[in-house]
DNA sequence: TTGATAATAGGAATGATTATTATTAGTATT
DNA sequence: AATACTAATAATAATCATTCCTATTATCAA
């Protein structure tokens, strides 16, 4: 399938994207209509879905497939890792450099043919480790 | 809370165990429902989410979170990476060792109490390498 | 202005998973 | 063996994120 990719700004796409750039908590699709929502309240959430789609098509901002069942996004495209806390979901960079040659261990030893890899760390946030202290 | 776990072994849970154990597919629970509703046709969906819960609680199987929406199951509970096929899904394991020294990197660099990380490698597998291939 | 195309709002539908509840099976105690 | 107790089950409902559908509206080109 070809998949025409449209790159009209809308007002609803100009929006999204400049909510996800004023943030650094790499929000839901759920979070970002939240936030929208103020400055255009008749926004649907499909198309919220749908325009963060196109966005990550077209290279402008990141969708990000983690650990859990909800996906977020990033305002910034580049390839870069990040930590999960296993409590609240909360998600921040990992100041670690992209592992390029990864995928050149694999060569030979694996009938896939490989595209890439994802790697996030794992752990608790600051506010939940706290929590977790103050509990014992 | 406490979390008792029990460690009873059901007919269901060494029947899913069983299973599991004779694939190297990397089932979803709806695959391993189908499997086992030959043996036991009366089981329910819901039974097979929850010992397939229980047994990984057990450190007998694990449970697979990677891209995409389902999760997996991996009669193997060690750690160990895995491909996944961005075409069908299909999921094999990554020959290459467990980077343990990862963590490592982010020690003083992150407010983050680090656990862990999940490495998953994307491509294609043989079937859908081929399919794509005759497209063209 | 008129048509063609793309984007929208709103809501319905989907799909995987989790929770609920009444019932049954298993175990231990007398 | 009868009892009481707990855990596990089947069946189904509920949930939650996401995707799909449809009628309407906006945008652009001729």
């Amino acid at each position: 399938m070809p998949e025409k990719i449209s790159r009209r700004m809308t007002l609803q796409r100009k929006t999204i994207l400049n909510i996800l750039r004023q943030t650094n908590s790499h929000p839901s699709a759920d979070e970002i209509y939240e936030s929208v929502r103020k400055q255009l309240p008749r926004i649907s959430l499909g198309t919220v879905y749908r325009n963060l789609e196109v966005l990550a098509n077209m290279g402008i901002i990141q969708k990000l497939e983690l650990g859990g069942t909800i996906k977020r996004f990033d305002w910034n495209p580049n390839k870069h890792y990040h930590i999960r806390c296993l409590c609240c979901g909360k998600v921040d960079n990992a100041p670690i450099a992209p592992l390029n040659k990864l995928e050149d261990e694999l060569y030979g030893a694996t009938v896939f043919s490989i595209i890439g890899h994802r790697l996030e760390f794992e752990g608790f946030c600051p506010d939940c480790t706290k929590r977790e202290a103050q509990k014992t």
